[in-house]
DNA sequence: CGCCTATTTGATAGCCGTCAACCGGAGTGG
DNA sequence: CCACTCCGGTTGACGGCTATCAAATAGGCG
């Protein structure tokens, strides 16, 4: 078994909701592809572009967002290690959203076709394929509700609990705390709100002990009352299941 | 050719992003199915449900929705004719939205596992299925930057220029109008705005004669202004391209 | 140490929400 | 045929959440 293959991330990412066979498994860890390594704020893909190679995240975290005419920005989702960046538009001749690094990040490139032959010859790996779509889907649905019916700071703490959830499922959250690298501008953007605002929120919410900041690390204090603050309840990314 | 097929909405849809041969589109018209009637605000999901048969609209329209933990409302999509509506979900096995007749519907149910099974038996179809939950995808993400970064006015000018596309996919758009058979409390649960000030919007675009209105009728007097006040742009429904 | 970016803070303004009342049309029943 | 009812639409007054503008502070990196 070759777990030495870079596309390691992949494949647990995949492994999470299907059952995949070994067989399946080692046709993605042996998907022909070129690992790149790219700085923060570097563009994978823009608005209006064909889409080219499909990358797939290995390190780092990579943001999707959209420009209205007036020039506001709006990050519409998130991704971290393992997630393909490009299923969103595998099928589709034109971009609809650009996609941008947030830190540092390490991609695997494989050929559009590639991704696309794969599916085709391995039913489970489709199927994975189609589980996580749905499930980028799904918390794109909740990101409507949290932008569009929650107060600022019911807003922030939902973010900062998805985040914390999705990362978790990583070990990437150690104890209490994990690091959210983004600016205040850019939490701003992916939560419709001025930076100033979040700056505001934020704060109020290290002054009444839910959290605590250091640098960019974020520590829970109060987990209990973050997800009572945020309504947050983890059911639409769909975590516990395995296949269905 | 069975074109008495009720299902040849759902043909019709699927068809227009991707070339489907005969042996497809008669697979989809042979689909084991049943009709049934609905009266509008039906139920054909409850978040936090189990799936159980996908249902296929041919008549009528369906929106999607969420609550928040303090009854706040958010619709987070529009279906219309042709569309599957259990897409979302045809691999999960819980609900994370509810589903909601707009109108009196009819629909097609199909068993999931049948759905499922004519994906992977016919490669076409699977590709067909994956480009509209793309789509699907692709408009939800307009709607963040829609209820995120646009006005009120803005954003209602937008909802109303995306349903006319739509529909007019269907040539369900007469000449200048269609019936769009949305309370203005619920267009507000589209937007995220409250129907007072739904009702305040709309009546400007009203007084300013850019539409006009009858009944529940639209009416656009000036569609050039109306794309130009809602920055619309309809890439994003990606309504021109014919496969990949 | 100096520059540049990000964060923090204050004052002010405005969009939209909230509350409350009234209107108007469609269906219903007398 | 008309009164009643009910839901949705319309309107006004007021308030609050968040944006905007501006400036000072802090932190990271050369």
């Amino acid at each position: 078994m070759n777990t030495a293959s870079p596309l390691e991330p992949l494949v647990r990412k995949l492994n999470r909701h299907v059952a995949l066979g070994t067989a399946d498994c080692d046709a993605i860890r042996s998907l022909r592809h070129s690992v790149r390594d790219l700085p923060a704020s570097a563009y994978l893909l823009r608005e209006d572009d064909k889409p080219g190679d499909c990358a797939v995240l290995l390190h780092g975290i990579v943001f999707r967002q959209k420009m209205s005419r007036n020039g506001a920005r709006q990050i519409v989702a998130l991704q971290f290690p393992g997630d393909p960046l490009d299923l969103q538009h595998l099928f589709l001749d034109c971009a609809d959203h650009s996609v941008q690094a947030l830190t540092d990040i390490r991609v695997a490139m494989v050929p559009r076709i590639i991704l696309r032959d794969i599916a085709a010859a391995y039913p489970a790996i489709a199927r994975a394929f189609a589980i996580h779509s749905e499930v980028d889907a799904s918390i794109a649905r909740e990101w409507l509700l949290n932008t569009g019916r929650r107060s600022a700071r019911e807003r922030l703490a939902h973010l900062l609990c998805e985040v914390a959830a999705r990362l978790d499922r990583q070990q990437q959250v150690s104890n209490e705390g994990y690091e959210l690298p983004m600016t205040q501008e850019q939490l701003g953007d992916a939560l419709s709100l001025t930076s100033v605002h979040v700056n505001r929120t934020i704060r109020s919410l290290e002054q009444e002990g839910l959290i605590s900041r250091h640098r960019r690390k974020i520590f829970f204090r109060d987990w209990a009352s973050m997800r009572e603050v945020a309504g947050f309840r983890d059911s639409y990314l769909h975590l516990g299941q395995q296949a269905a």
